[in-house]
This record gives structure tokens, C-alpha cells and sequence, in this order.
DNA sequence: ATTCAGCATGTAAAGGTTTTCATGATTGAT
DNA sequence: ATCAATCATGAAAACCTTTACATGCTGAAT
């Protein structure tokens, strides 16, 4: 706009006395060109401050080195960790990122794909768990670009997906229960969010069973992912009077809702209970009593995400369809022994 | 990559029957084209599926209709619902955002300039209140694009900012403890952040003289924004022994730690102290006790931003080159009376 | 001495738009 | 009936690269 005309390489070529062709060489695969001459062009763009024209070299490629993230919630904890890392990654290979925010309004997945058939992005990053709209079955008029899901894996689709590996990380959360006496574990689950919940709460049943441990299913409570449901969930537990001695949850906000309805009803954790997340969160060490959880890799995440969709844009075929990093256990103060185990 | 290969607007206009420019016009300006060939026009489009490449149009506009936004922390909790408003009013004018994490980083900073150098984007967001390095004084390669600070302002500059009156703010919250009987309030800084820590220190003061309060200089402490750095100061002052009856927090972390030293300390809040932050950040609603605060209104300043930026590309010059939204007092339990006003 | 390979460079096409300018048709006024 | 003004459309230039192909040169191999 109010940028003074740019240097072109035909200015660069011109004080180097070189054609239009070369400097491009010098520039893009300088072995290809004398010693002498890359030298002449190379200081002709100092001089010039030239710097090559993103636009005209993406129409002529055909490629646009960025890559549109889809996220359903900028705001949700787990995406800003995994952005850093997709971020980093891309920038260290030279690609940009571009964000979309879909709050999952189906007009809004649809319009951003306008940057895809419009060869504004090479690549797709979900964190939606399903195909934007307008890229599903019928949707003919687009081929599938080149994506990856992250978070939360797309159903019923080869979309290759990194995270972490729920099941283990869900076994070892209800192993260090287990290890800590208990014997009564609880787990509110979030069932809207089918896959991840599905795992975690297999992997919660795997540790019971392999601790010889029979599974209440009174202890079995679904919630929605949100701090509230947890509370409600705890309080739906008191009201039919079938506690357990430790609660293990499918995230760390629902941990916190339990925490919230415990501390209302002035018990004492971990004295009185103990109670697990899953995630860890920014707020995770803040809360009274800091909580215990599962780590997710997040920045590691979006690195191996990111990763993986550059290999698949250069054309490449992934080992694998999944890749899984370990959740750590982070050992902080809302679990201990159970009182009367 | 493995598109098919896209309908060009040549394809259009072979089956449409007209010349490439009348496509052109029939899409972008359909009033200059008549109502017969505007019809044949959309069904060719809607044949062939048509979306022009955005590569082209940049080229020939020399407009990318992208924003970049630069921001040292993608994890700070000012930074994502800020950042939703950003996007929602750019997705809704047809504009795209690029997002640039920097780390604080000057390298990083430097290296994103290349998207606005070569054309990829046509305006700047800034988080980090400075100019970018590689933008300041002696960098005359690249004449300043048009931006707008948010956040945090650009000291020394003609920048514009949108953000929230921090002055106003931190006044209303003082003024709120001093409703509440406080006469002792103590106010817990952040210098780094010079501009933001100045103008909240100022309110602070105004509401003090002007409800006839001197201020004593030891209750005036000096932080790092971060949730330690406000264990810390409170800690400092039980050493020193001058103990105020309210803490005012330069912002909500800050507030966090001040809880935390109290309640370690055994204290009931509010009953022996009040504790107020300012940002409500997410979890200020979920402390024990819940925090009182100021609101920023983070998707307004975000909106209110990319409108100013926008209307910058336009070529229009701000009315006023500083925009400041009112902050909201949000009230919930870490204040009380103090026990002996 | 001749041919060939390899190298550094240049020429020109292609990538897909938008927009200026020109053209011819239509309308309206005189 | 004539002329001017308006309107819809088309031809072609411009935006700035990358790259296939052509060219001319050097040096080695025959």
C-alpha cells in the first residue's frame, strides 16, 4: 500500500548484469551458478534490499508454502501448546501458518476452505476431529489436500493423527491410584468427545482389571468435558451415596469441577479424596490442592504433527497412520493414600 | 499437490461464451455486466467449480488480504480470546490471519518480516509493544507497513492501539476496595511491562487521593507480572511486617500468588484479606476464592483492532490514534470488608 | 583435429488474474 | 436524421517469478 515499489529481480539482474534466470538460480540453487557471478548477485540484493515476490513465485509453483490450521476453539488450553509447536516447526522449514477459527459453525469450516481451492494453503491441520465441511463424501469438486489431525483423530477417515497415547497415559493415571491403595476409583468421562474419552476410559479399565480389580459401574459417571459437569457428577455421586476414594477424570477441567464440589462440601484432599486429571493444563499447579495429571507432550505434539504434514506435502507416505507420544505423570498434591482403604 | 487440476477463469469463460475479463467483471463488480451474461456467467462457475486462484489476484493487486500477527507469547491468556475477535472480524471482511510467534526473539522477529516484505501480508498486528526488529530506526529497505498495536502499546511511536483504558480500570478497582471500607491498600507492580504497569499504578493512585488516602510507600511493590513474583511480594511484606488490609494486583497471576502466600499462610480470604487482580484471565473464576477483577473485553479489543488496521489498508486515516474500551468490574469472593478498617 | 560432454548462462513461456484502453452497439437528445 | 453519451464487451498488458530449452564455451577424450 504505501510501501515503496519493491526492487524486482529485474532490477537485481540488471545491476548484476546478469538475465532474470540467473539471479533466480543464484538465489534458489546457487551451486548451479559460478562463484563470480553469485557474488555480483548477491550484492546486487543488498543494494537493492530485494527480496523475492512470495505471490509471483506461489502462482508459478504452484505452491504457497503456508499451512491453515482448523481449530474449533482458539481458547481451549490444549491448542495454544500444540500452535507453538506446529508454529515453530513450520517457520524453522519455511512455511507460514495461517488460522482459522471454526467454532465449529459448518459455514465457517466451509469458507475456509476457500484458502485451500484457492491455493492459499498447501495443508490442513484439524483440531476439529472431523473433515471441514464441504470436504465430505460428495464434495467432488475438491480433492482432499493434504491434512493432518491433531487432538482429536477424524473418525472413519485415513487421516493421519498425532497425539497422545490416551489409553497408556489413562492406564498409568488409574496405575498410581492403584499403587497409592486405592481400590474405589471413579472415572467421569466426556462422551461427546468419542475417541479420546473411549481410550481413557479403556485404558481406567484396563489398570482395574489388571490389578485384579472388579469395575463398579456406579462409578462410572459422564459429564461433558467442562469444569461444571464435574461438579455436577460429584454432587450426583453424594446424592446417591456411593462414594470412591479417588476420582480419576477425563481432563483437567472436569478434575477441577471436582475439586470445586469436594471443596464446597469442606472435605480435606487428599486427605478425604484424591482426584486425577488428565491434560495438565496452564492452571493445573494453581489450584488448591495442585492437582495430579497426565502431561500431554503439546508442544511436542504440534512439532510431529506439523512434521508429518510437510513429509506428506513433499510427497512422501507416513509409516504410519498414528503417531503416539507417552502422556508423563506429574505427580502434584491433590492425591495420597485413601483413608480407609 | 494431488489436486486435479483447477478450473482457470478461462474455463469459464470458454463455456460461458465471453472473454476472461468479462468472468472477471461478472464476479467481482456485477453490476458493470449485464443481467443475461451475469447469468451464464455464475451457472459456468457453477459447473466448473471455479474459485480464482488468490495467487494470481495478489500478484496483480498487490494486495494479499492476509494479516500477520506478531506476538511474542501465543500461550499468554490475554493472548487467545484477543485473538478470536482479531480473526472473527478478518474472516468477516474477507481477510486471512497469519500468525507469528517471536518468542521475543529478534531473529524470529526479523524472519517474519519477509511475509510483509514479500507481499504475503498486507498489514501488522502487534502483541509485543515494540517494532519489530528489522522495522525500526535505520531500516529503510522496508517502508512501515500499516499496523496497529494491541495489548501492550508501541512507546516512541505514532502506532495506533486498541486496548483496554488500564488508568480507568485499575482506578474503578481501587475504588471498589475503598468502597468496601479498605484504607490500607497495597499495590502489587510489574515495571517490565512499563506502559501497562504505569497506567494501572496511576489509577491506583488517582482513586487513593482521590478519596483523601495518602499512599504509603511501602505499600507499593514491585513484581514481574508472574504468579510467583506476587507470592513473593506478599511474602516480603510479612518480613517487613507493613501489612495492608487489600492487595491490588497489577494483574491476575500476579493476584494468584498473593493468594496462594496468603492462604498458605493460613488466612481466611476475604475475612483477613482482600485480594484484586485485573485481566479476569480464565482461571480466576475457579481459585479459591474465586477472584474479583477487572474484565478486559478481549473479543471487543480484538474486533475493535483489526477494524482500525482494516480501515488503515483502506487508506483512511483513525480519527483518534488511540482506541481504549472500558474495563469491567467483575465481582466475586476474594474481597470483603477488612476486619479493622 | 574432431567430437562430445558438461557447464554457465540466456531466452522465452507459463502460471491466472485484474484493469486500461479500444470498439461497437444502443440510447437519448436535438 | 445526426450526434453525443452511455453501456457492455473484448484484446492485451502488467503483475513477478521459475524453469524447460537453447546456446555457446571449455576442456577432455578420441
Amino acid at each position: 500500500m504505501q510501501h515503496q515499489k519493491l526492487a524486482t529481480i529485474e532490477d537485481v539482474a540488471a545491476i548484476a548484469g546478469v538475465s532474470i534466470a540467473t539471479v533466480s538460480r543464484a538465489i534458489n540453487e546457487p551451486t548451479k551458478v559460478a562463484a563470480e557471478t553469485r557474488r555480483k548477485v548477491t550484492e546486487a540484493v543488498a543494494r537493492t534490499g530485494y527480496t523475492t515476490n512470495a505471490m509471483a513465485r506461489s502462482l508459478r509453483m504452484r505452491r504457497s508454502n503456508m499451512i491453515l490450521i482448523l481449530a474449533p476453539d482458539v481458547g481451549d488450553p490444549n491448542f495454544s501448546n500444540i500452535l507453538v509447536g506446529l508454529e515453530t516447526e513450520a517457520s524453522k522449514r519455511g512455511y507460514g501458518v495461517l488460522i482459522g477459527n471454526t467454532q465449529n459453525d459448518p459455514a465457517r469450516e466451509t469458507d475456509y476452505l476457500r484458502f485451500i481451492s484457492s491455493n492459499q494453503a498447501d495443508g490442513l491441520i484439524l483440531f476439529t476431529g472431523h473433515l471441514p465441511y464441504g470436504l465430505g463424501a460428495g464434495d467432488s469438486a475438491l480433492r482432499l489436500p493434504p491434512m493432518v489431525a491433531v487432538n482429536e483423530p477424524v473418525a472413519n477417515s485415513a487421516v493421519p493423527f498425532v497425539g497422545v497415547d490416551n489409553f497408556e497415559g489413562a492406564r498409568l493415571a488409574a496405575e498410581h491410584l492403584i499403587a497409592q491403595g486405592h481400590r474405589r476409583i471413579a472415572f467421569i468421562g466426556h462422551s461427546t468427545s468419542k475417541a479420546v474419552n473411549q481410550l481413557r476410559e479403556a485404558g481406567y479399565r484396563a489398570a482395574l482389571s489388571g490389578a485384579g480389580l472388579a469395575l463398579d459401574p456406579q462409578l462410572l459417571l459422564d459429564g461433558d468435558g467442562t469444569t461444571e459437569s464435574g461438579r455436577a457428577a460429584t454432587e450426583h455421586m453424594f446424592v446417591r451415596d456411593v462414594l470412591p476414594t479417588a476420582f480419576l477424570c477425563v481432563n483437567d477441567a472436569t478434575a477441577l469441577g471436582v475439586i470445586i464440589a469436594l471443596s464446597a462440601r469442606k472435605y480435606d484432599l487428599p486427605r478425604d479424596f484424591s482426584v486425577m486429571g488428565f491434560d495438565d493444563i496452564s492452571f493445573a499447579s494453581f489450584v488448591t490442592p495442585s492437582l495430579t495429571t497426565m502431561k500431554q507432550p503439546r508442544l511436542k505434539i504440534g512439532e510431529e504433527a506439523m512434521d508429518l504434514l510437510l513429509a506428506l506435502l513433499a510427497g512422501e507416505t507416513p509409516a504410519q497412520n498414528e503417531v503416539l507420544l507417552r502422556a508423563e505423570l506429574i505427580v502434584r498434591n491433590s492425591v495420597g493414600r485413601p483413608r480407609r482403604p
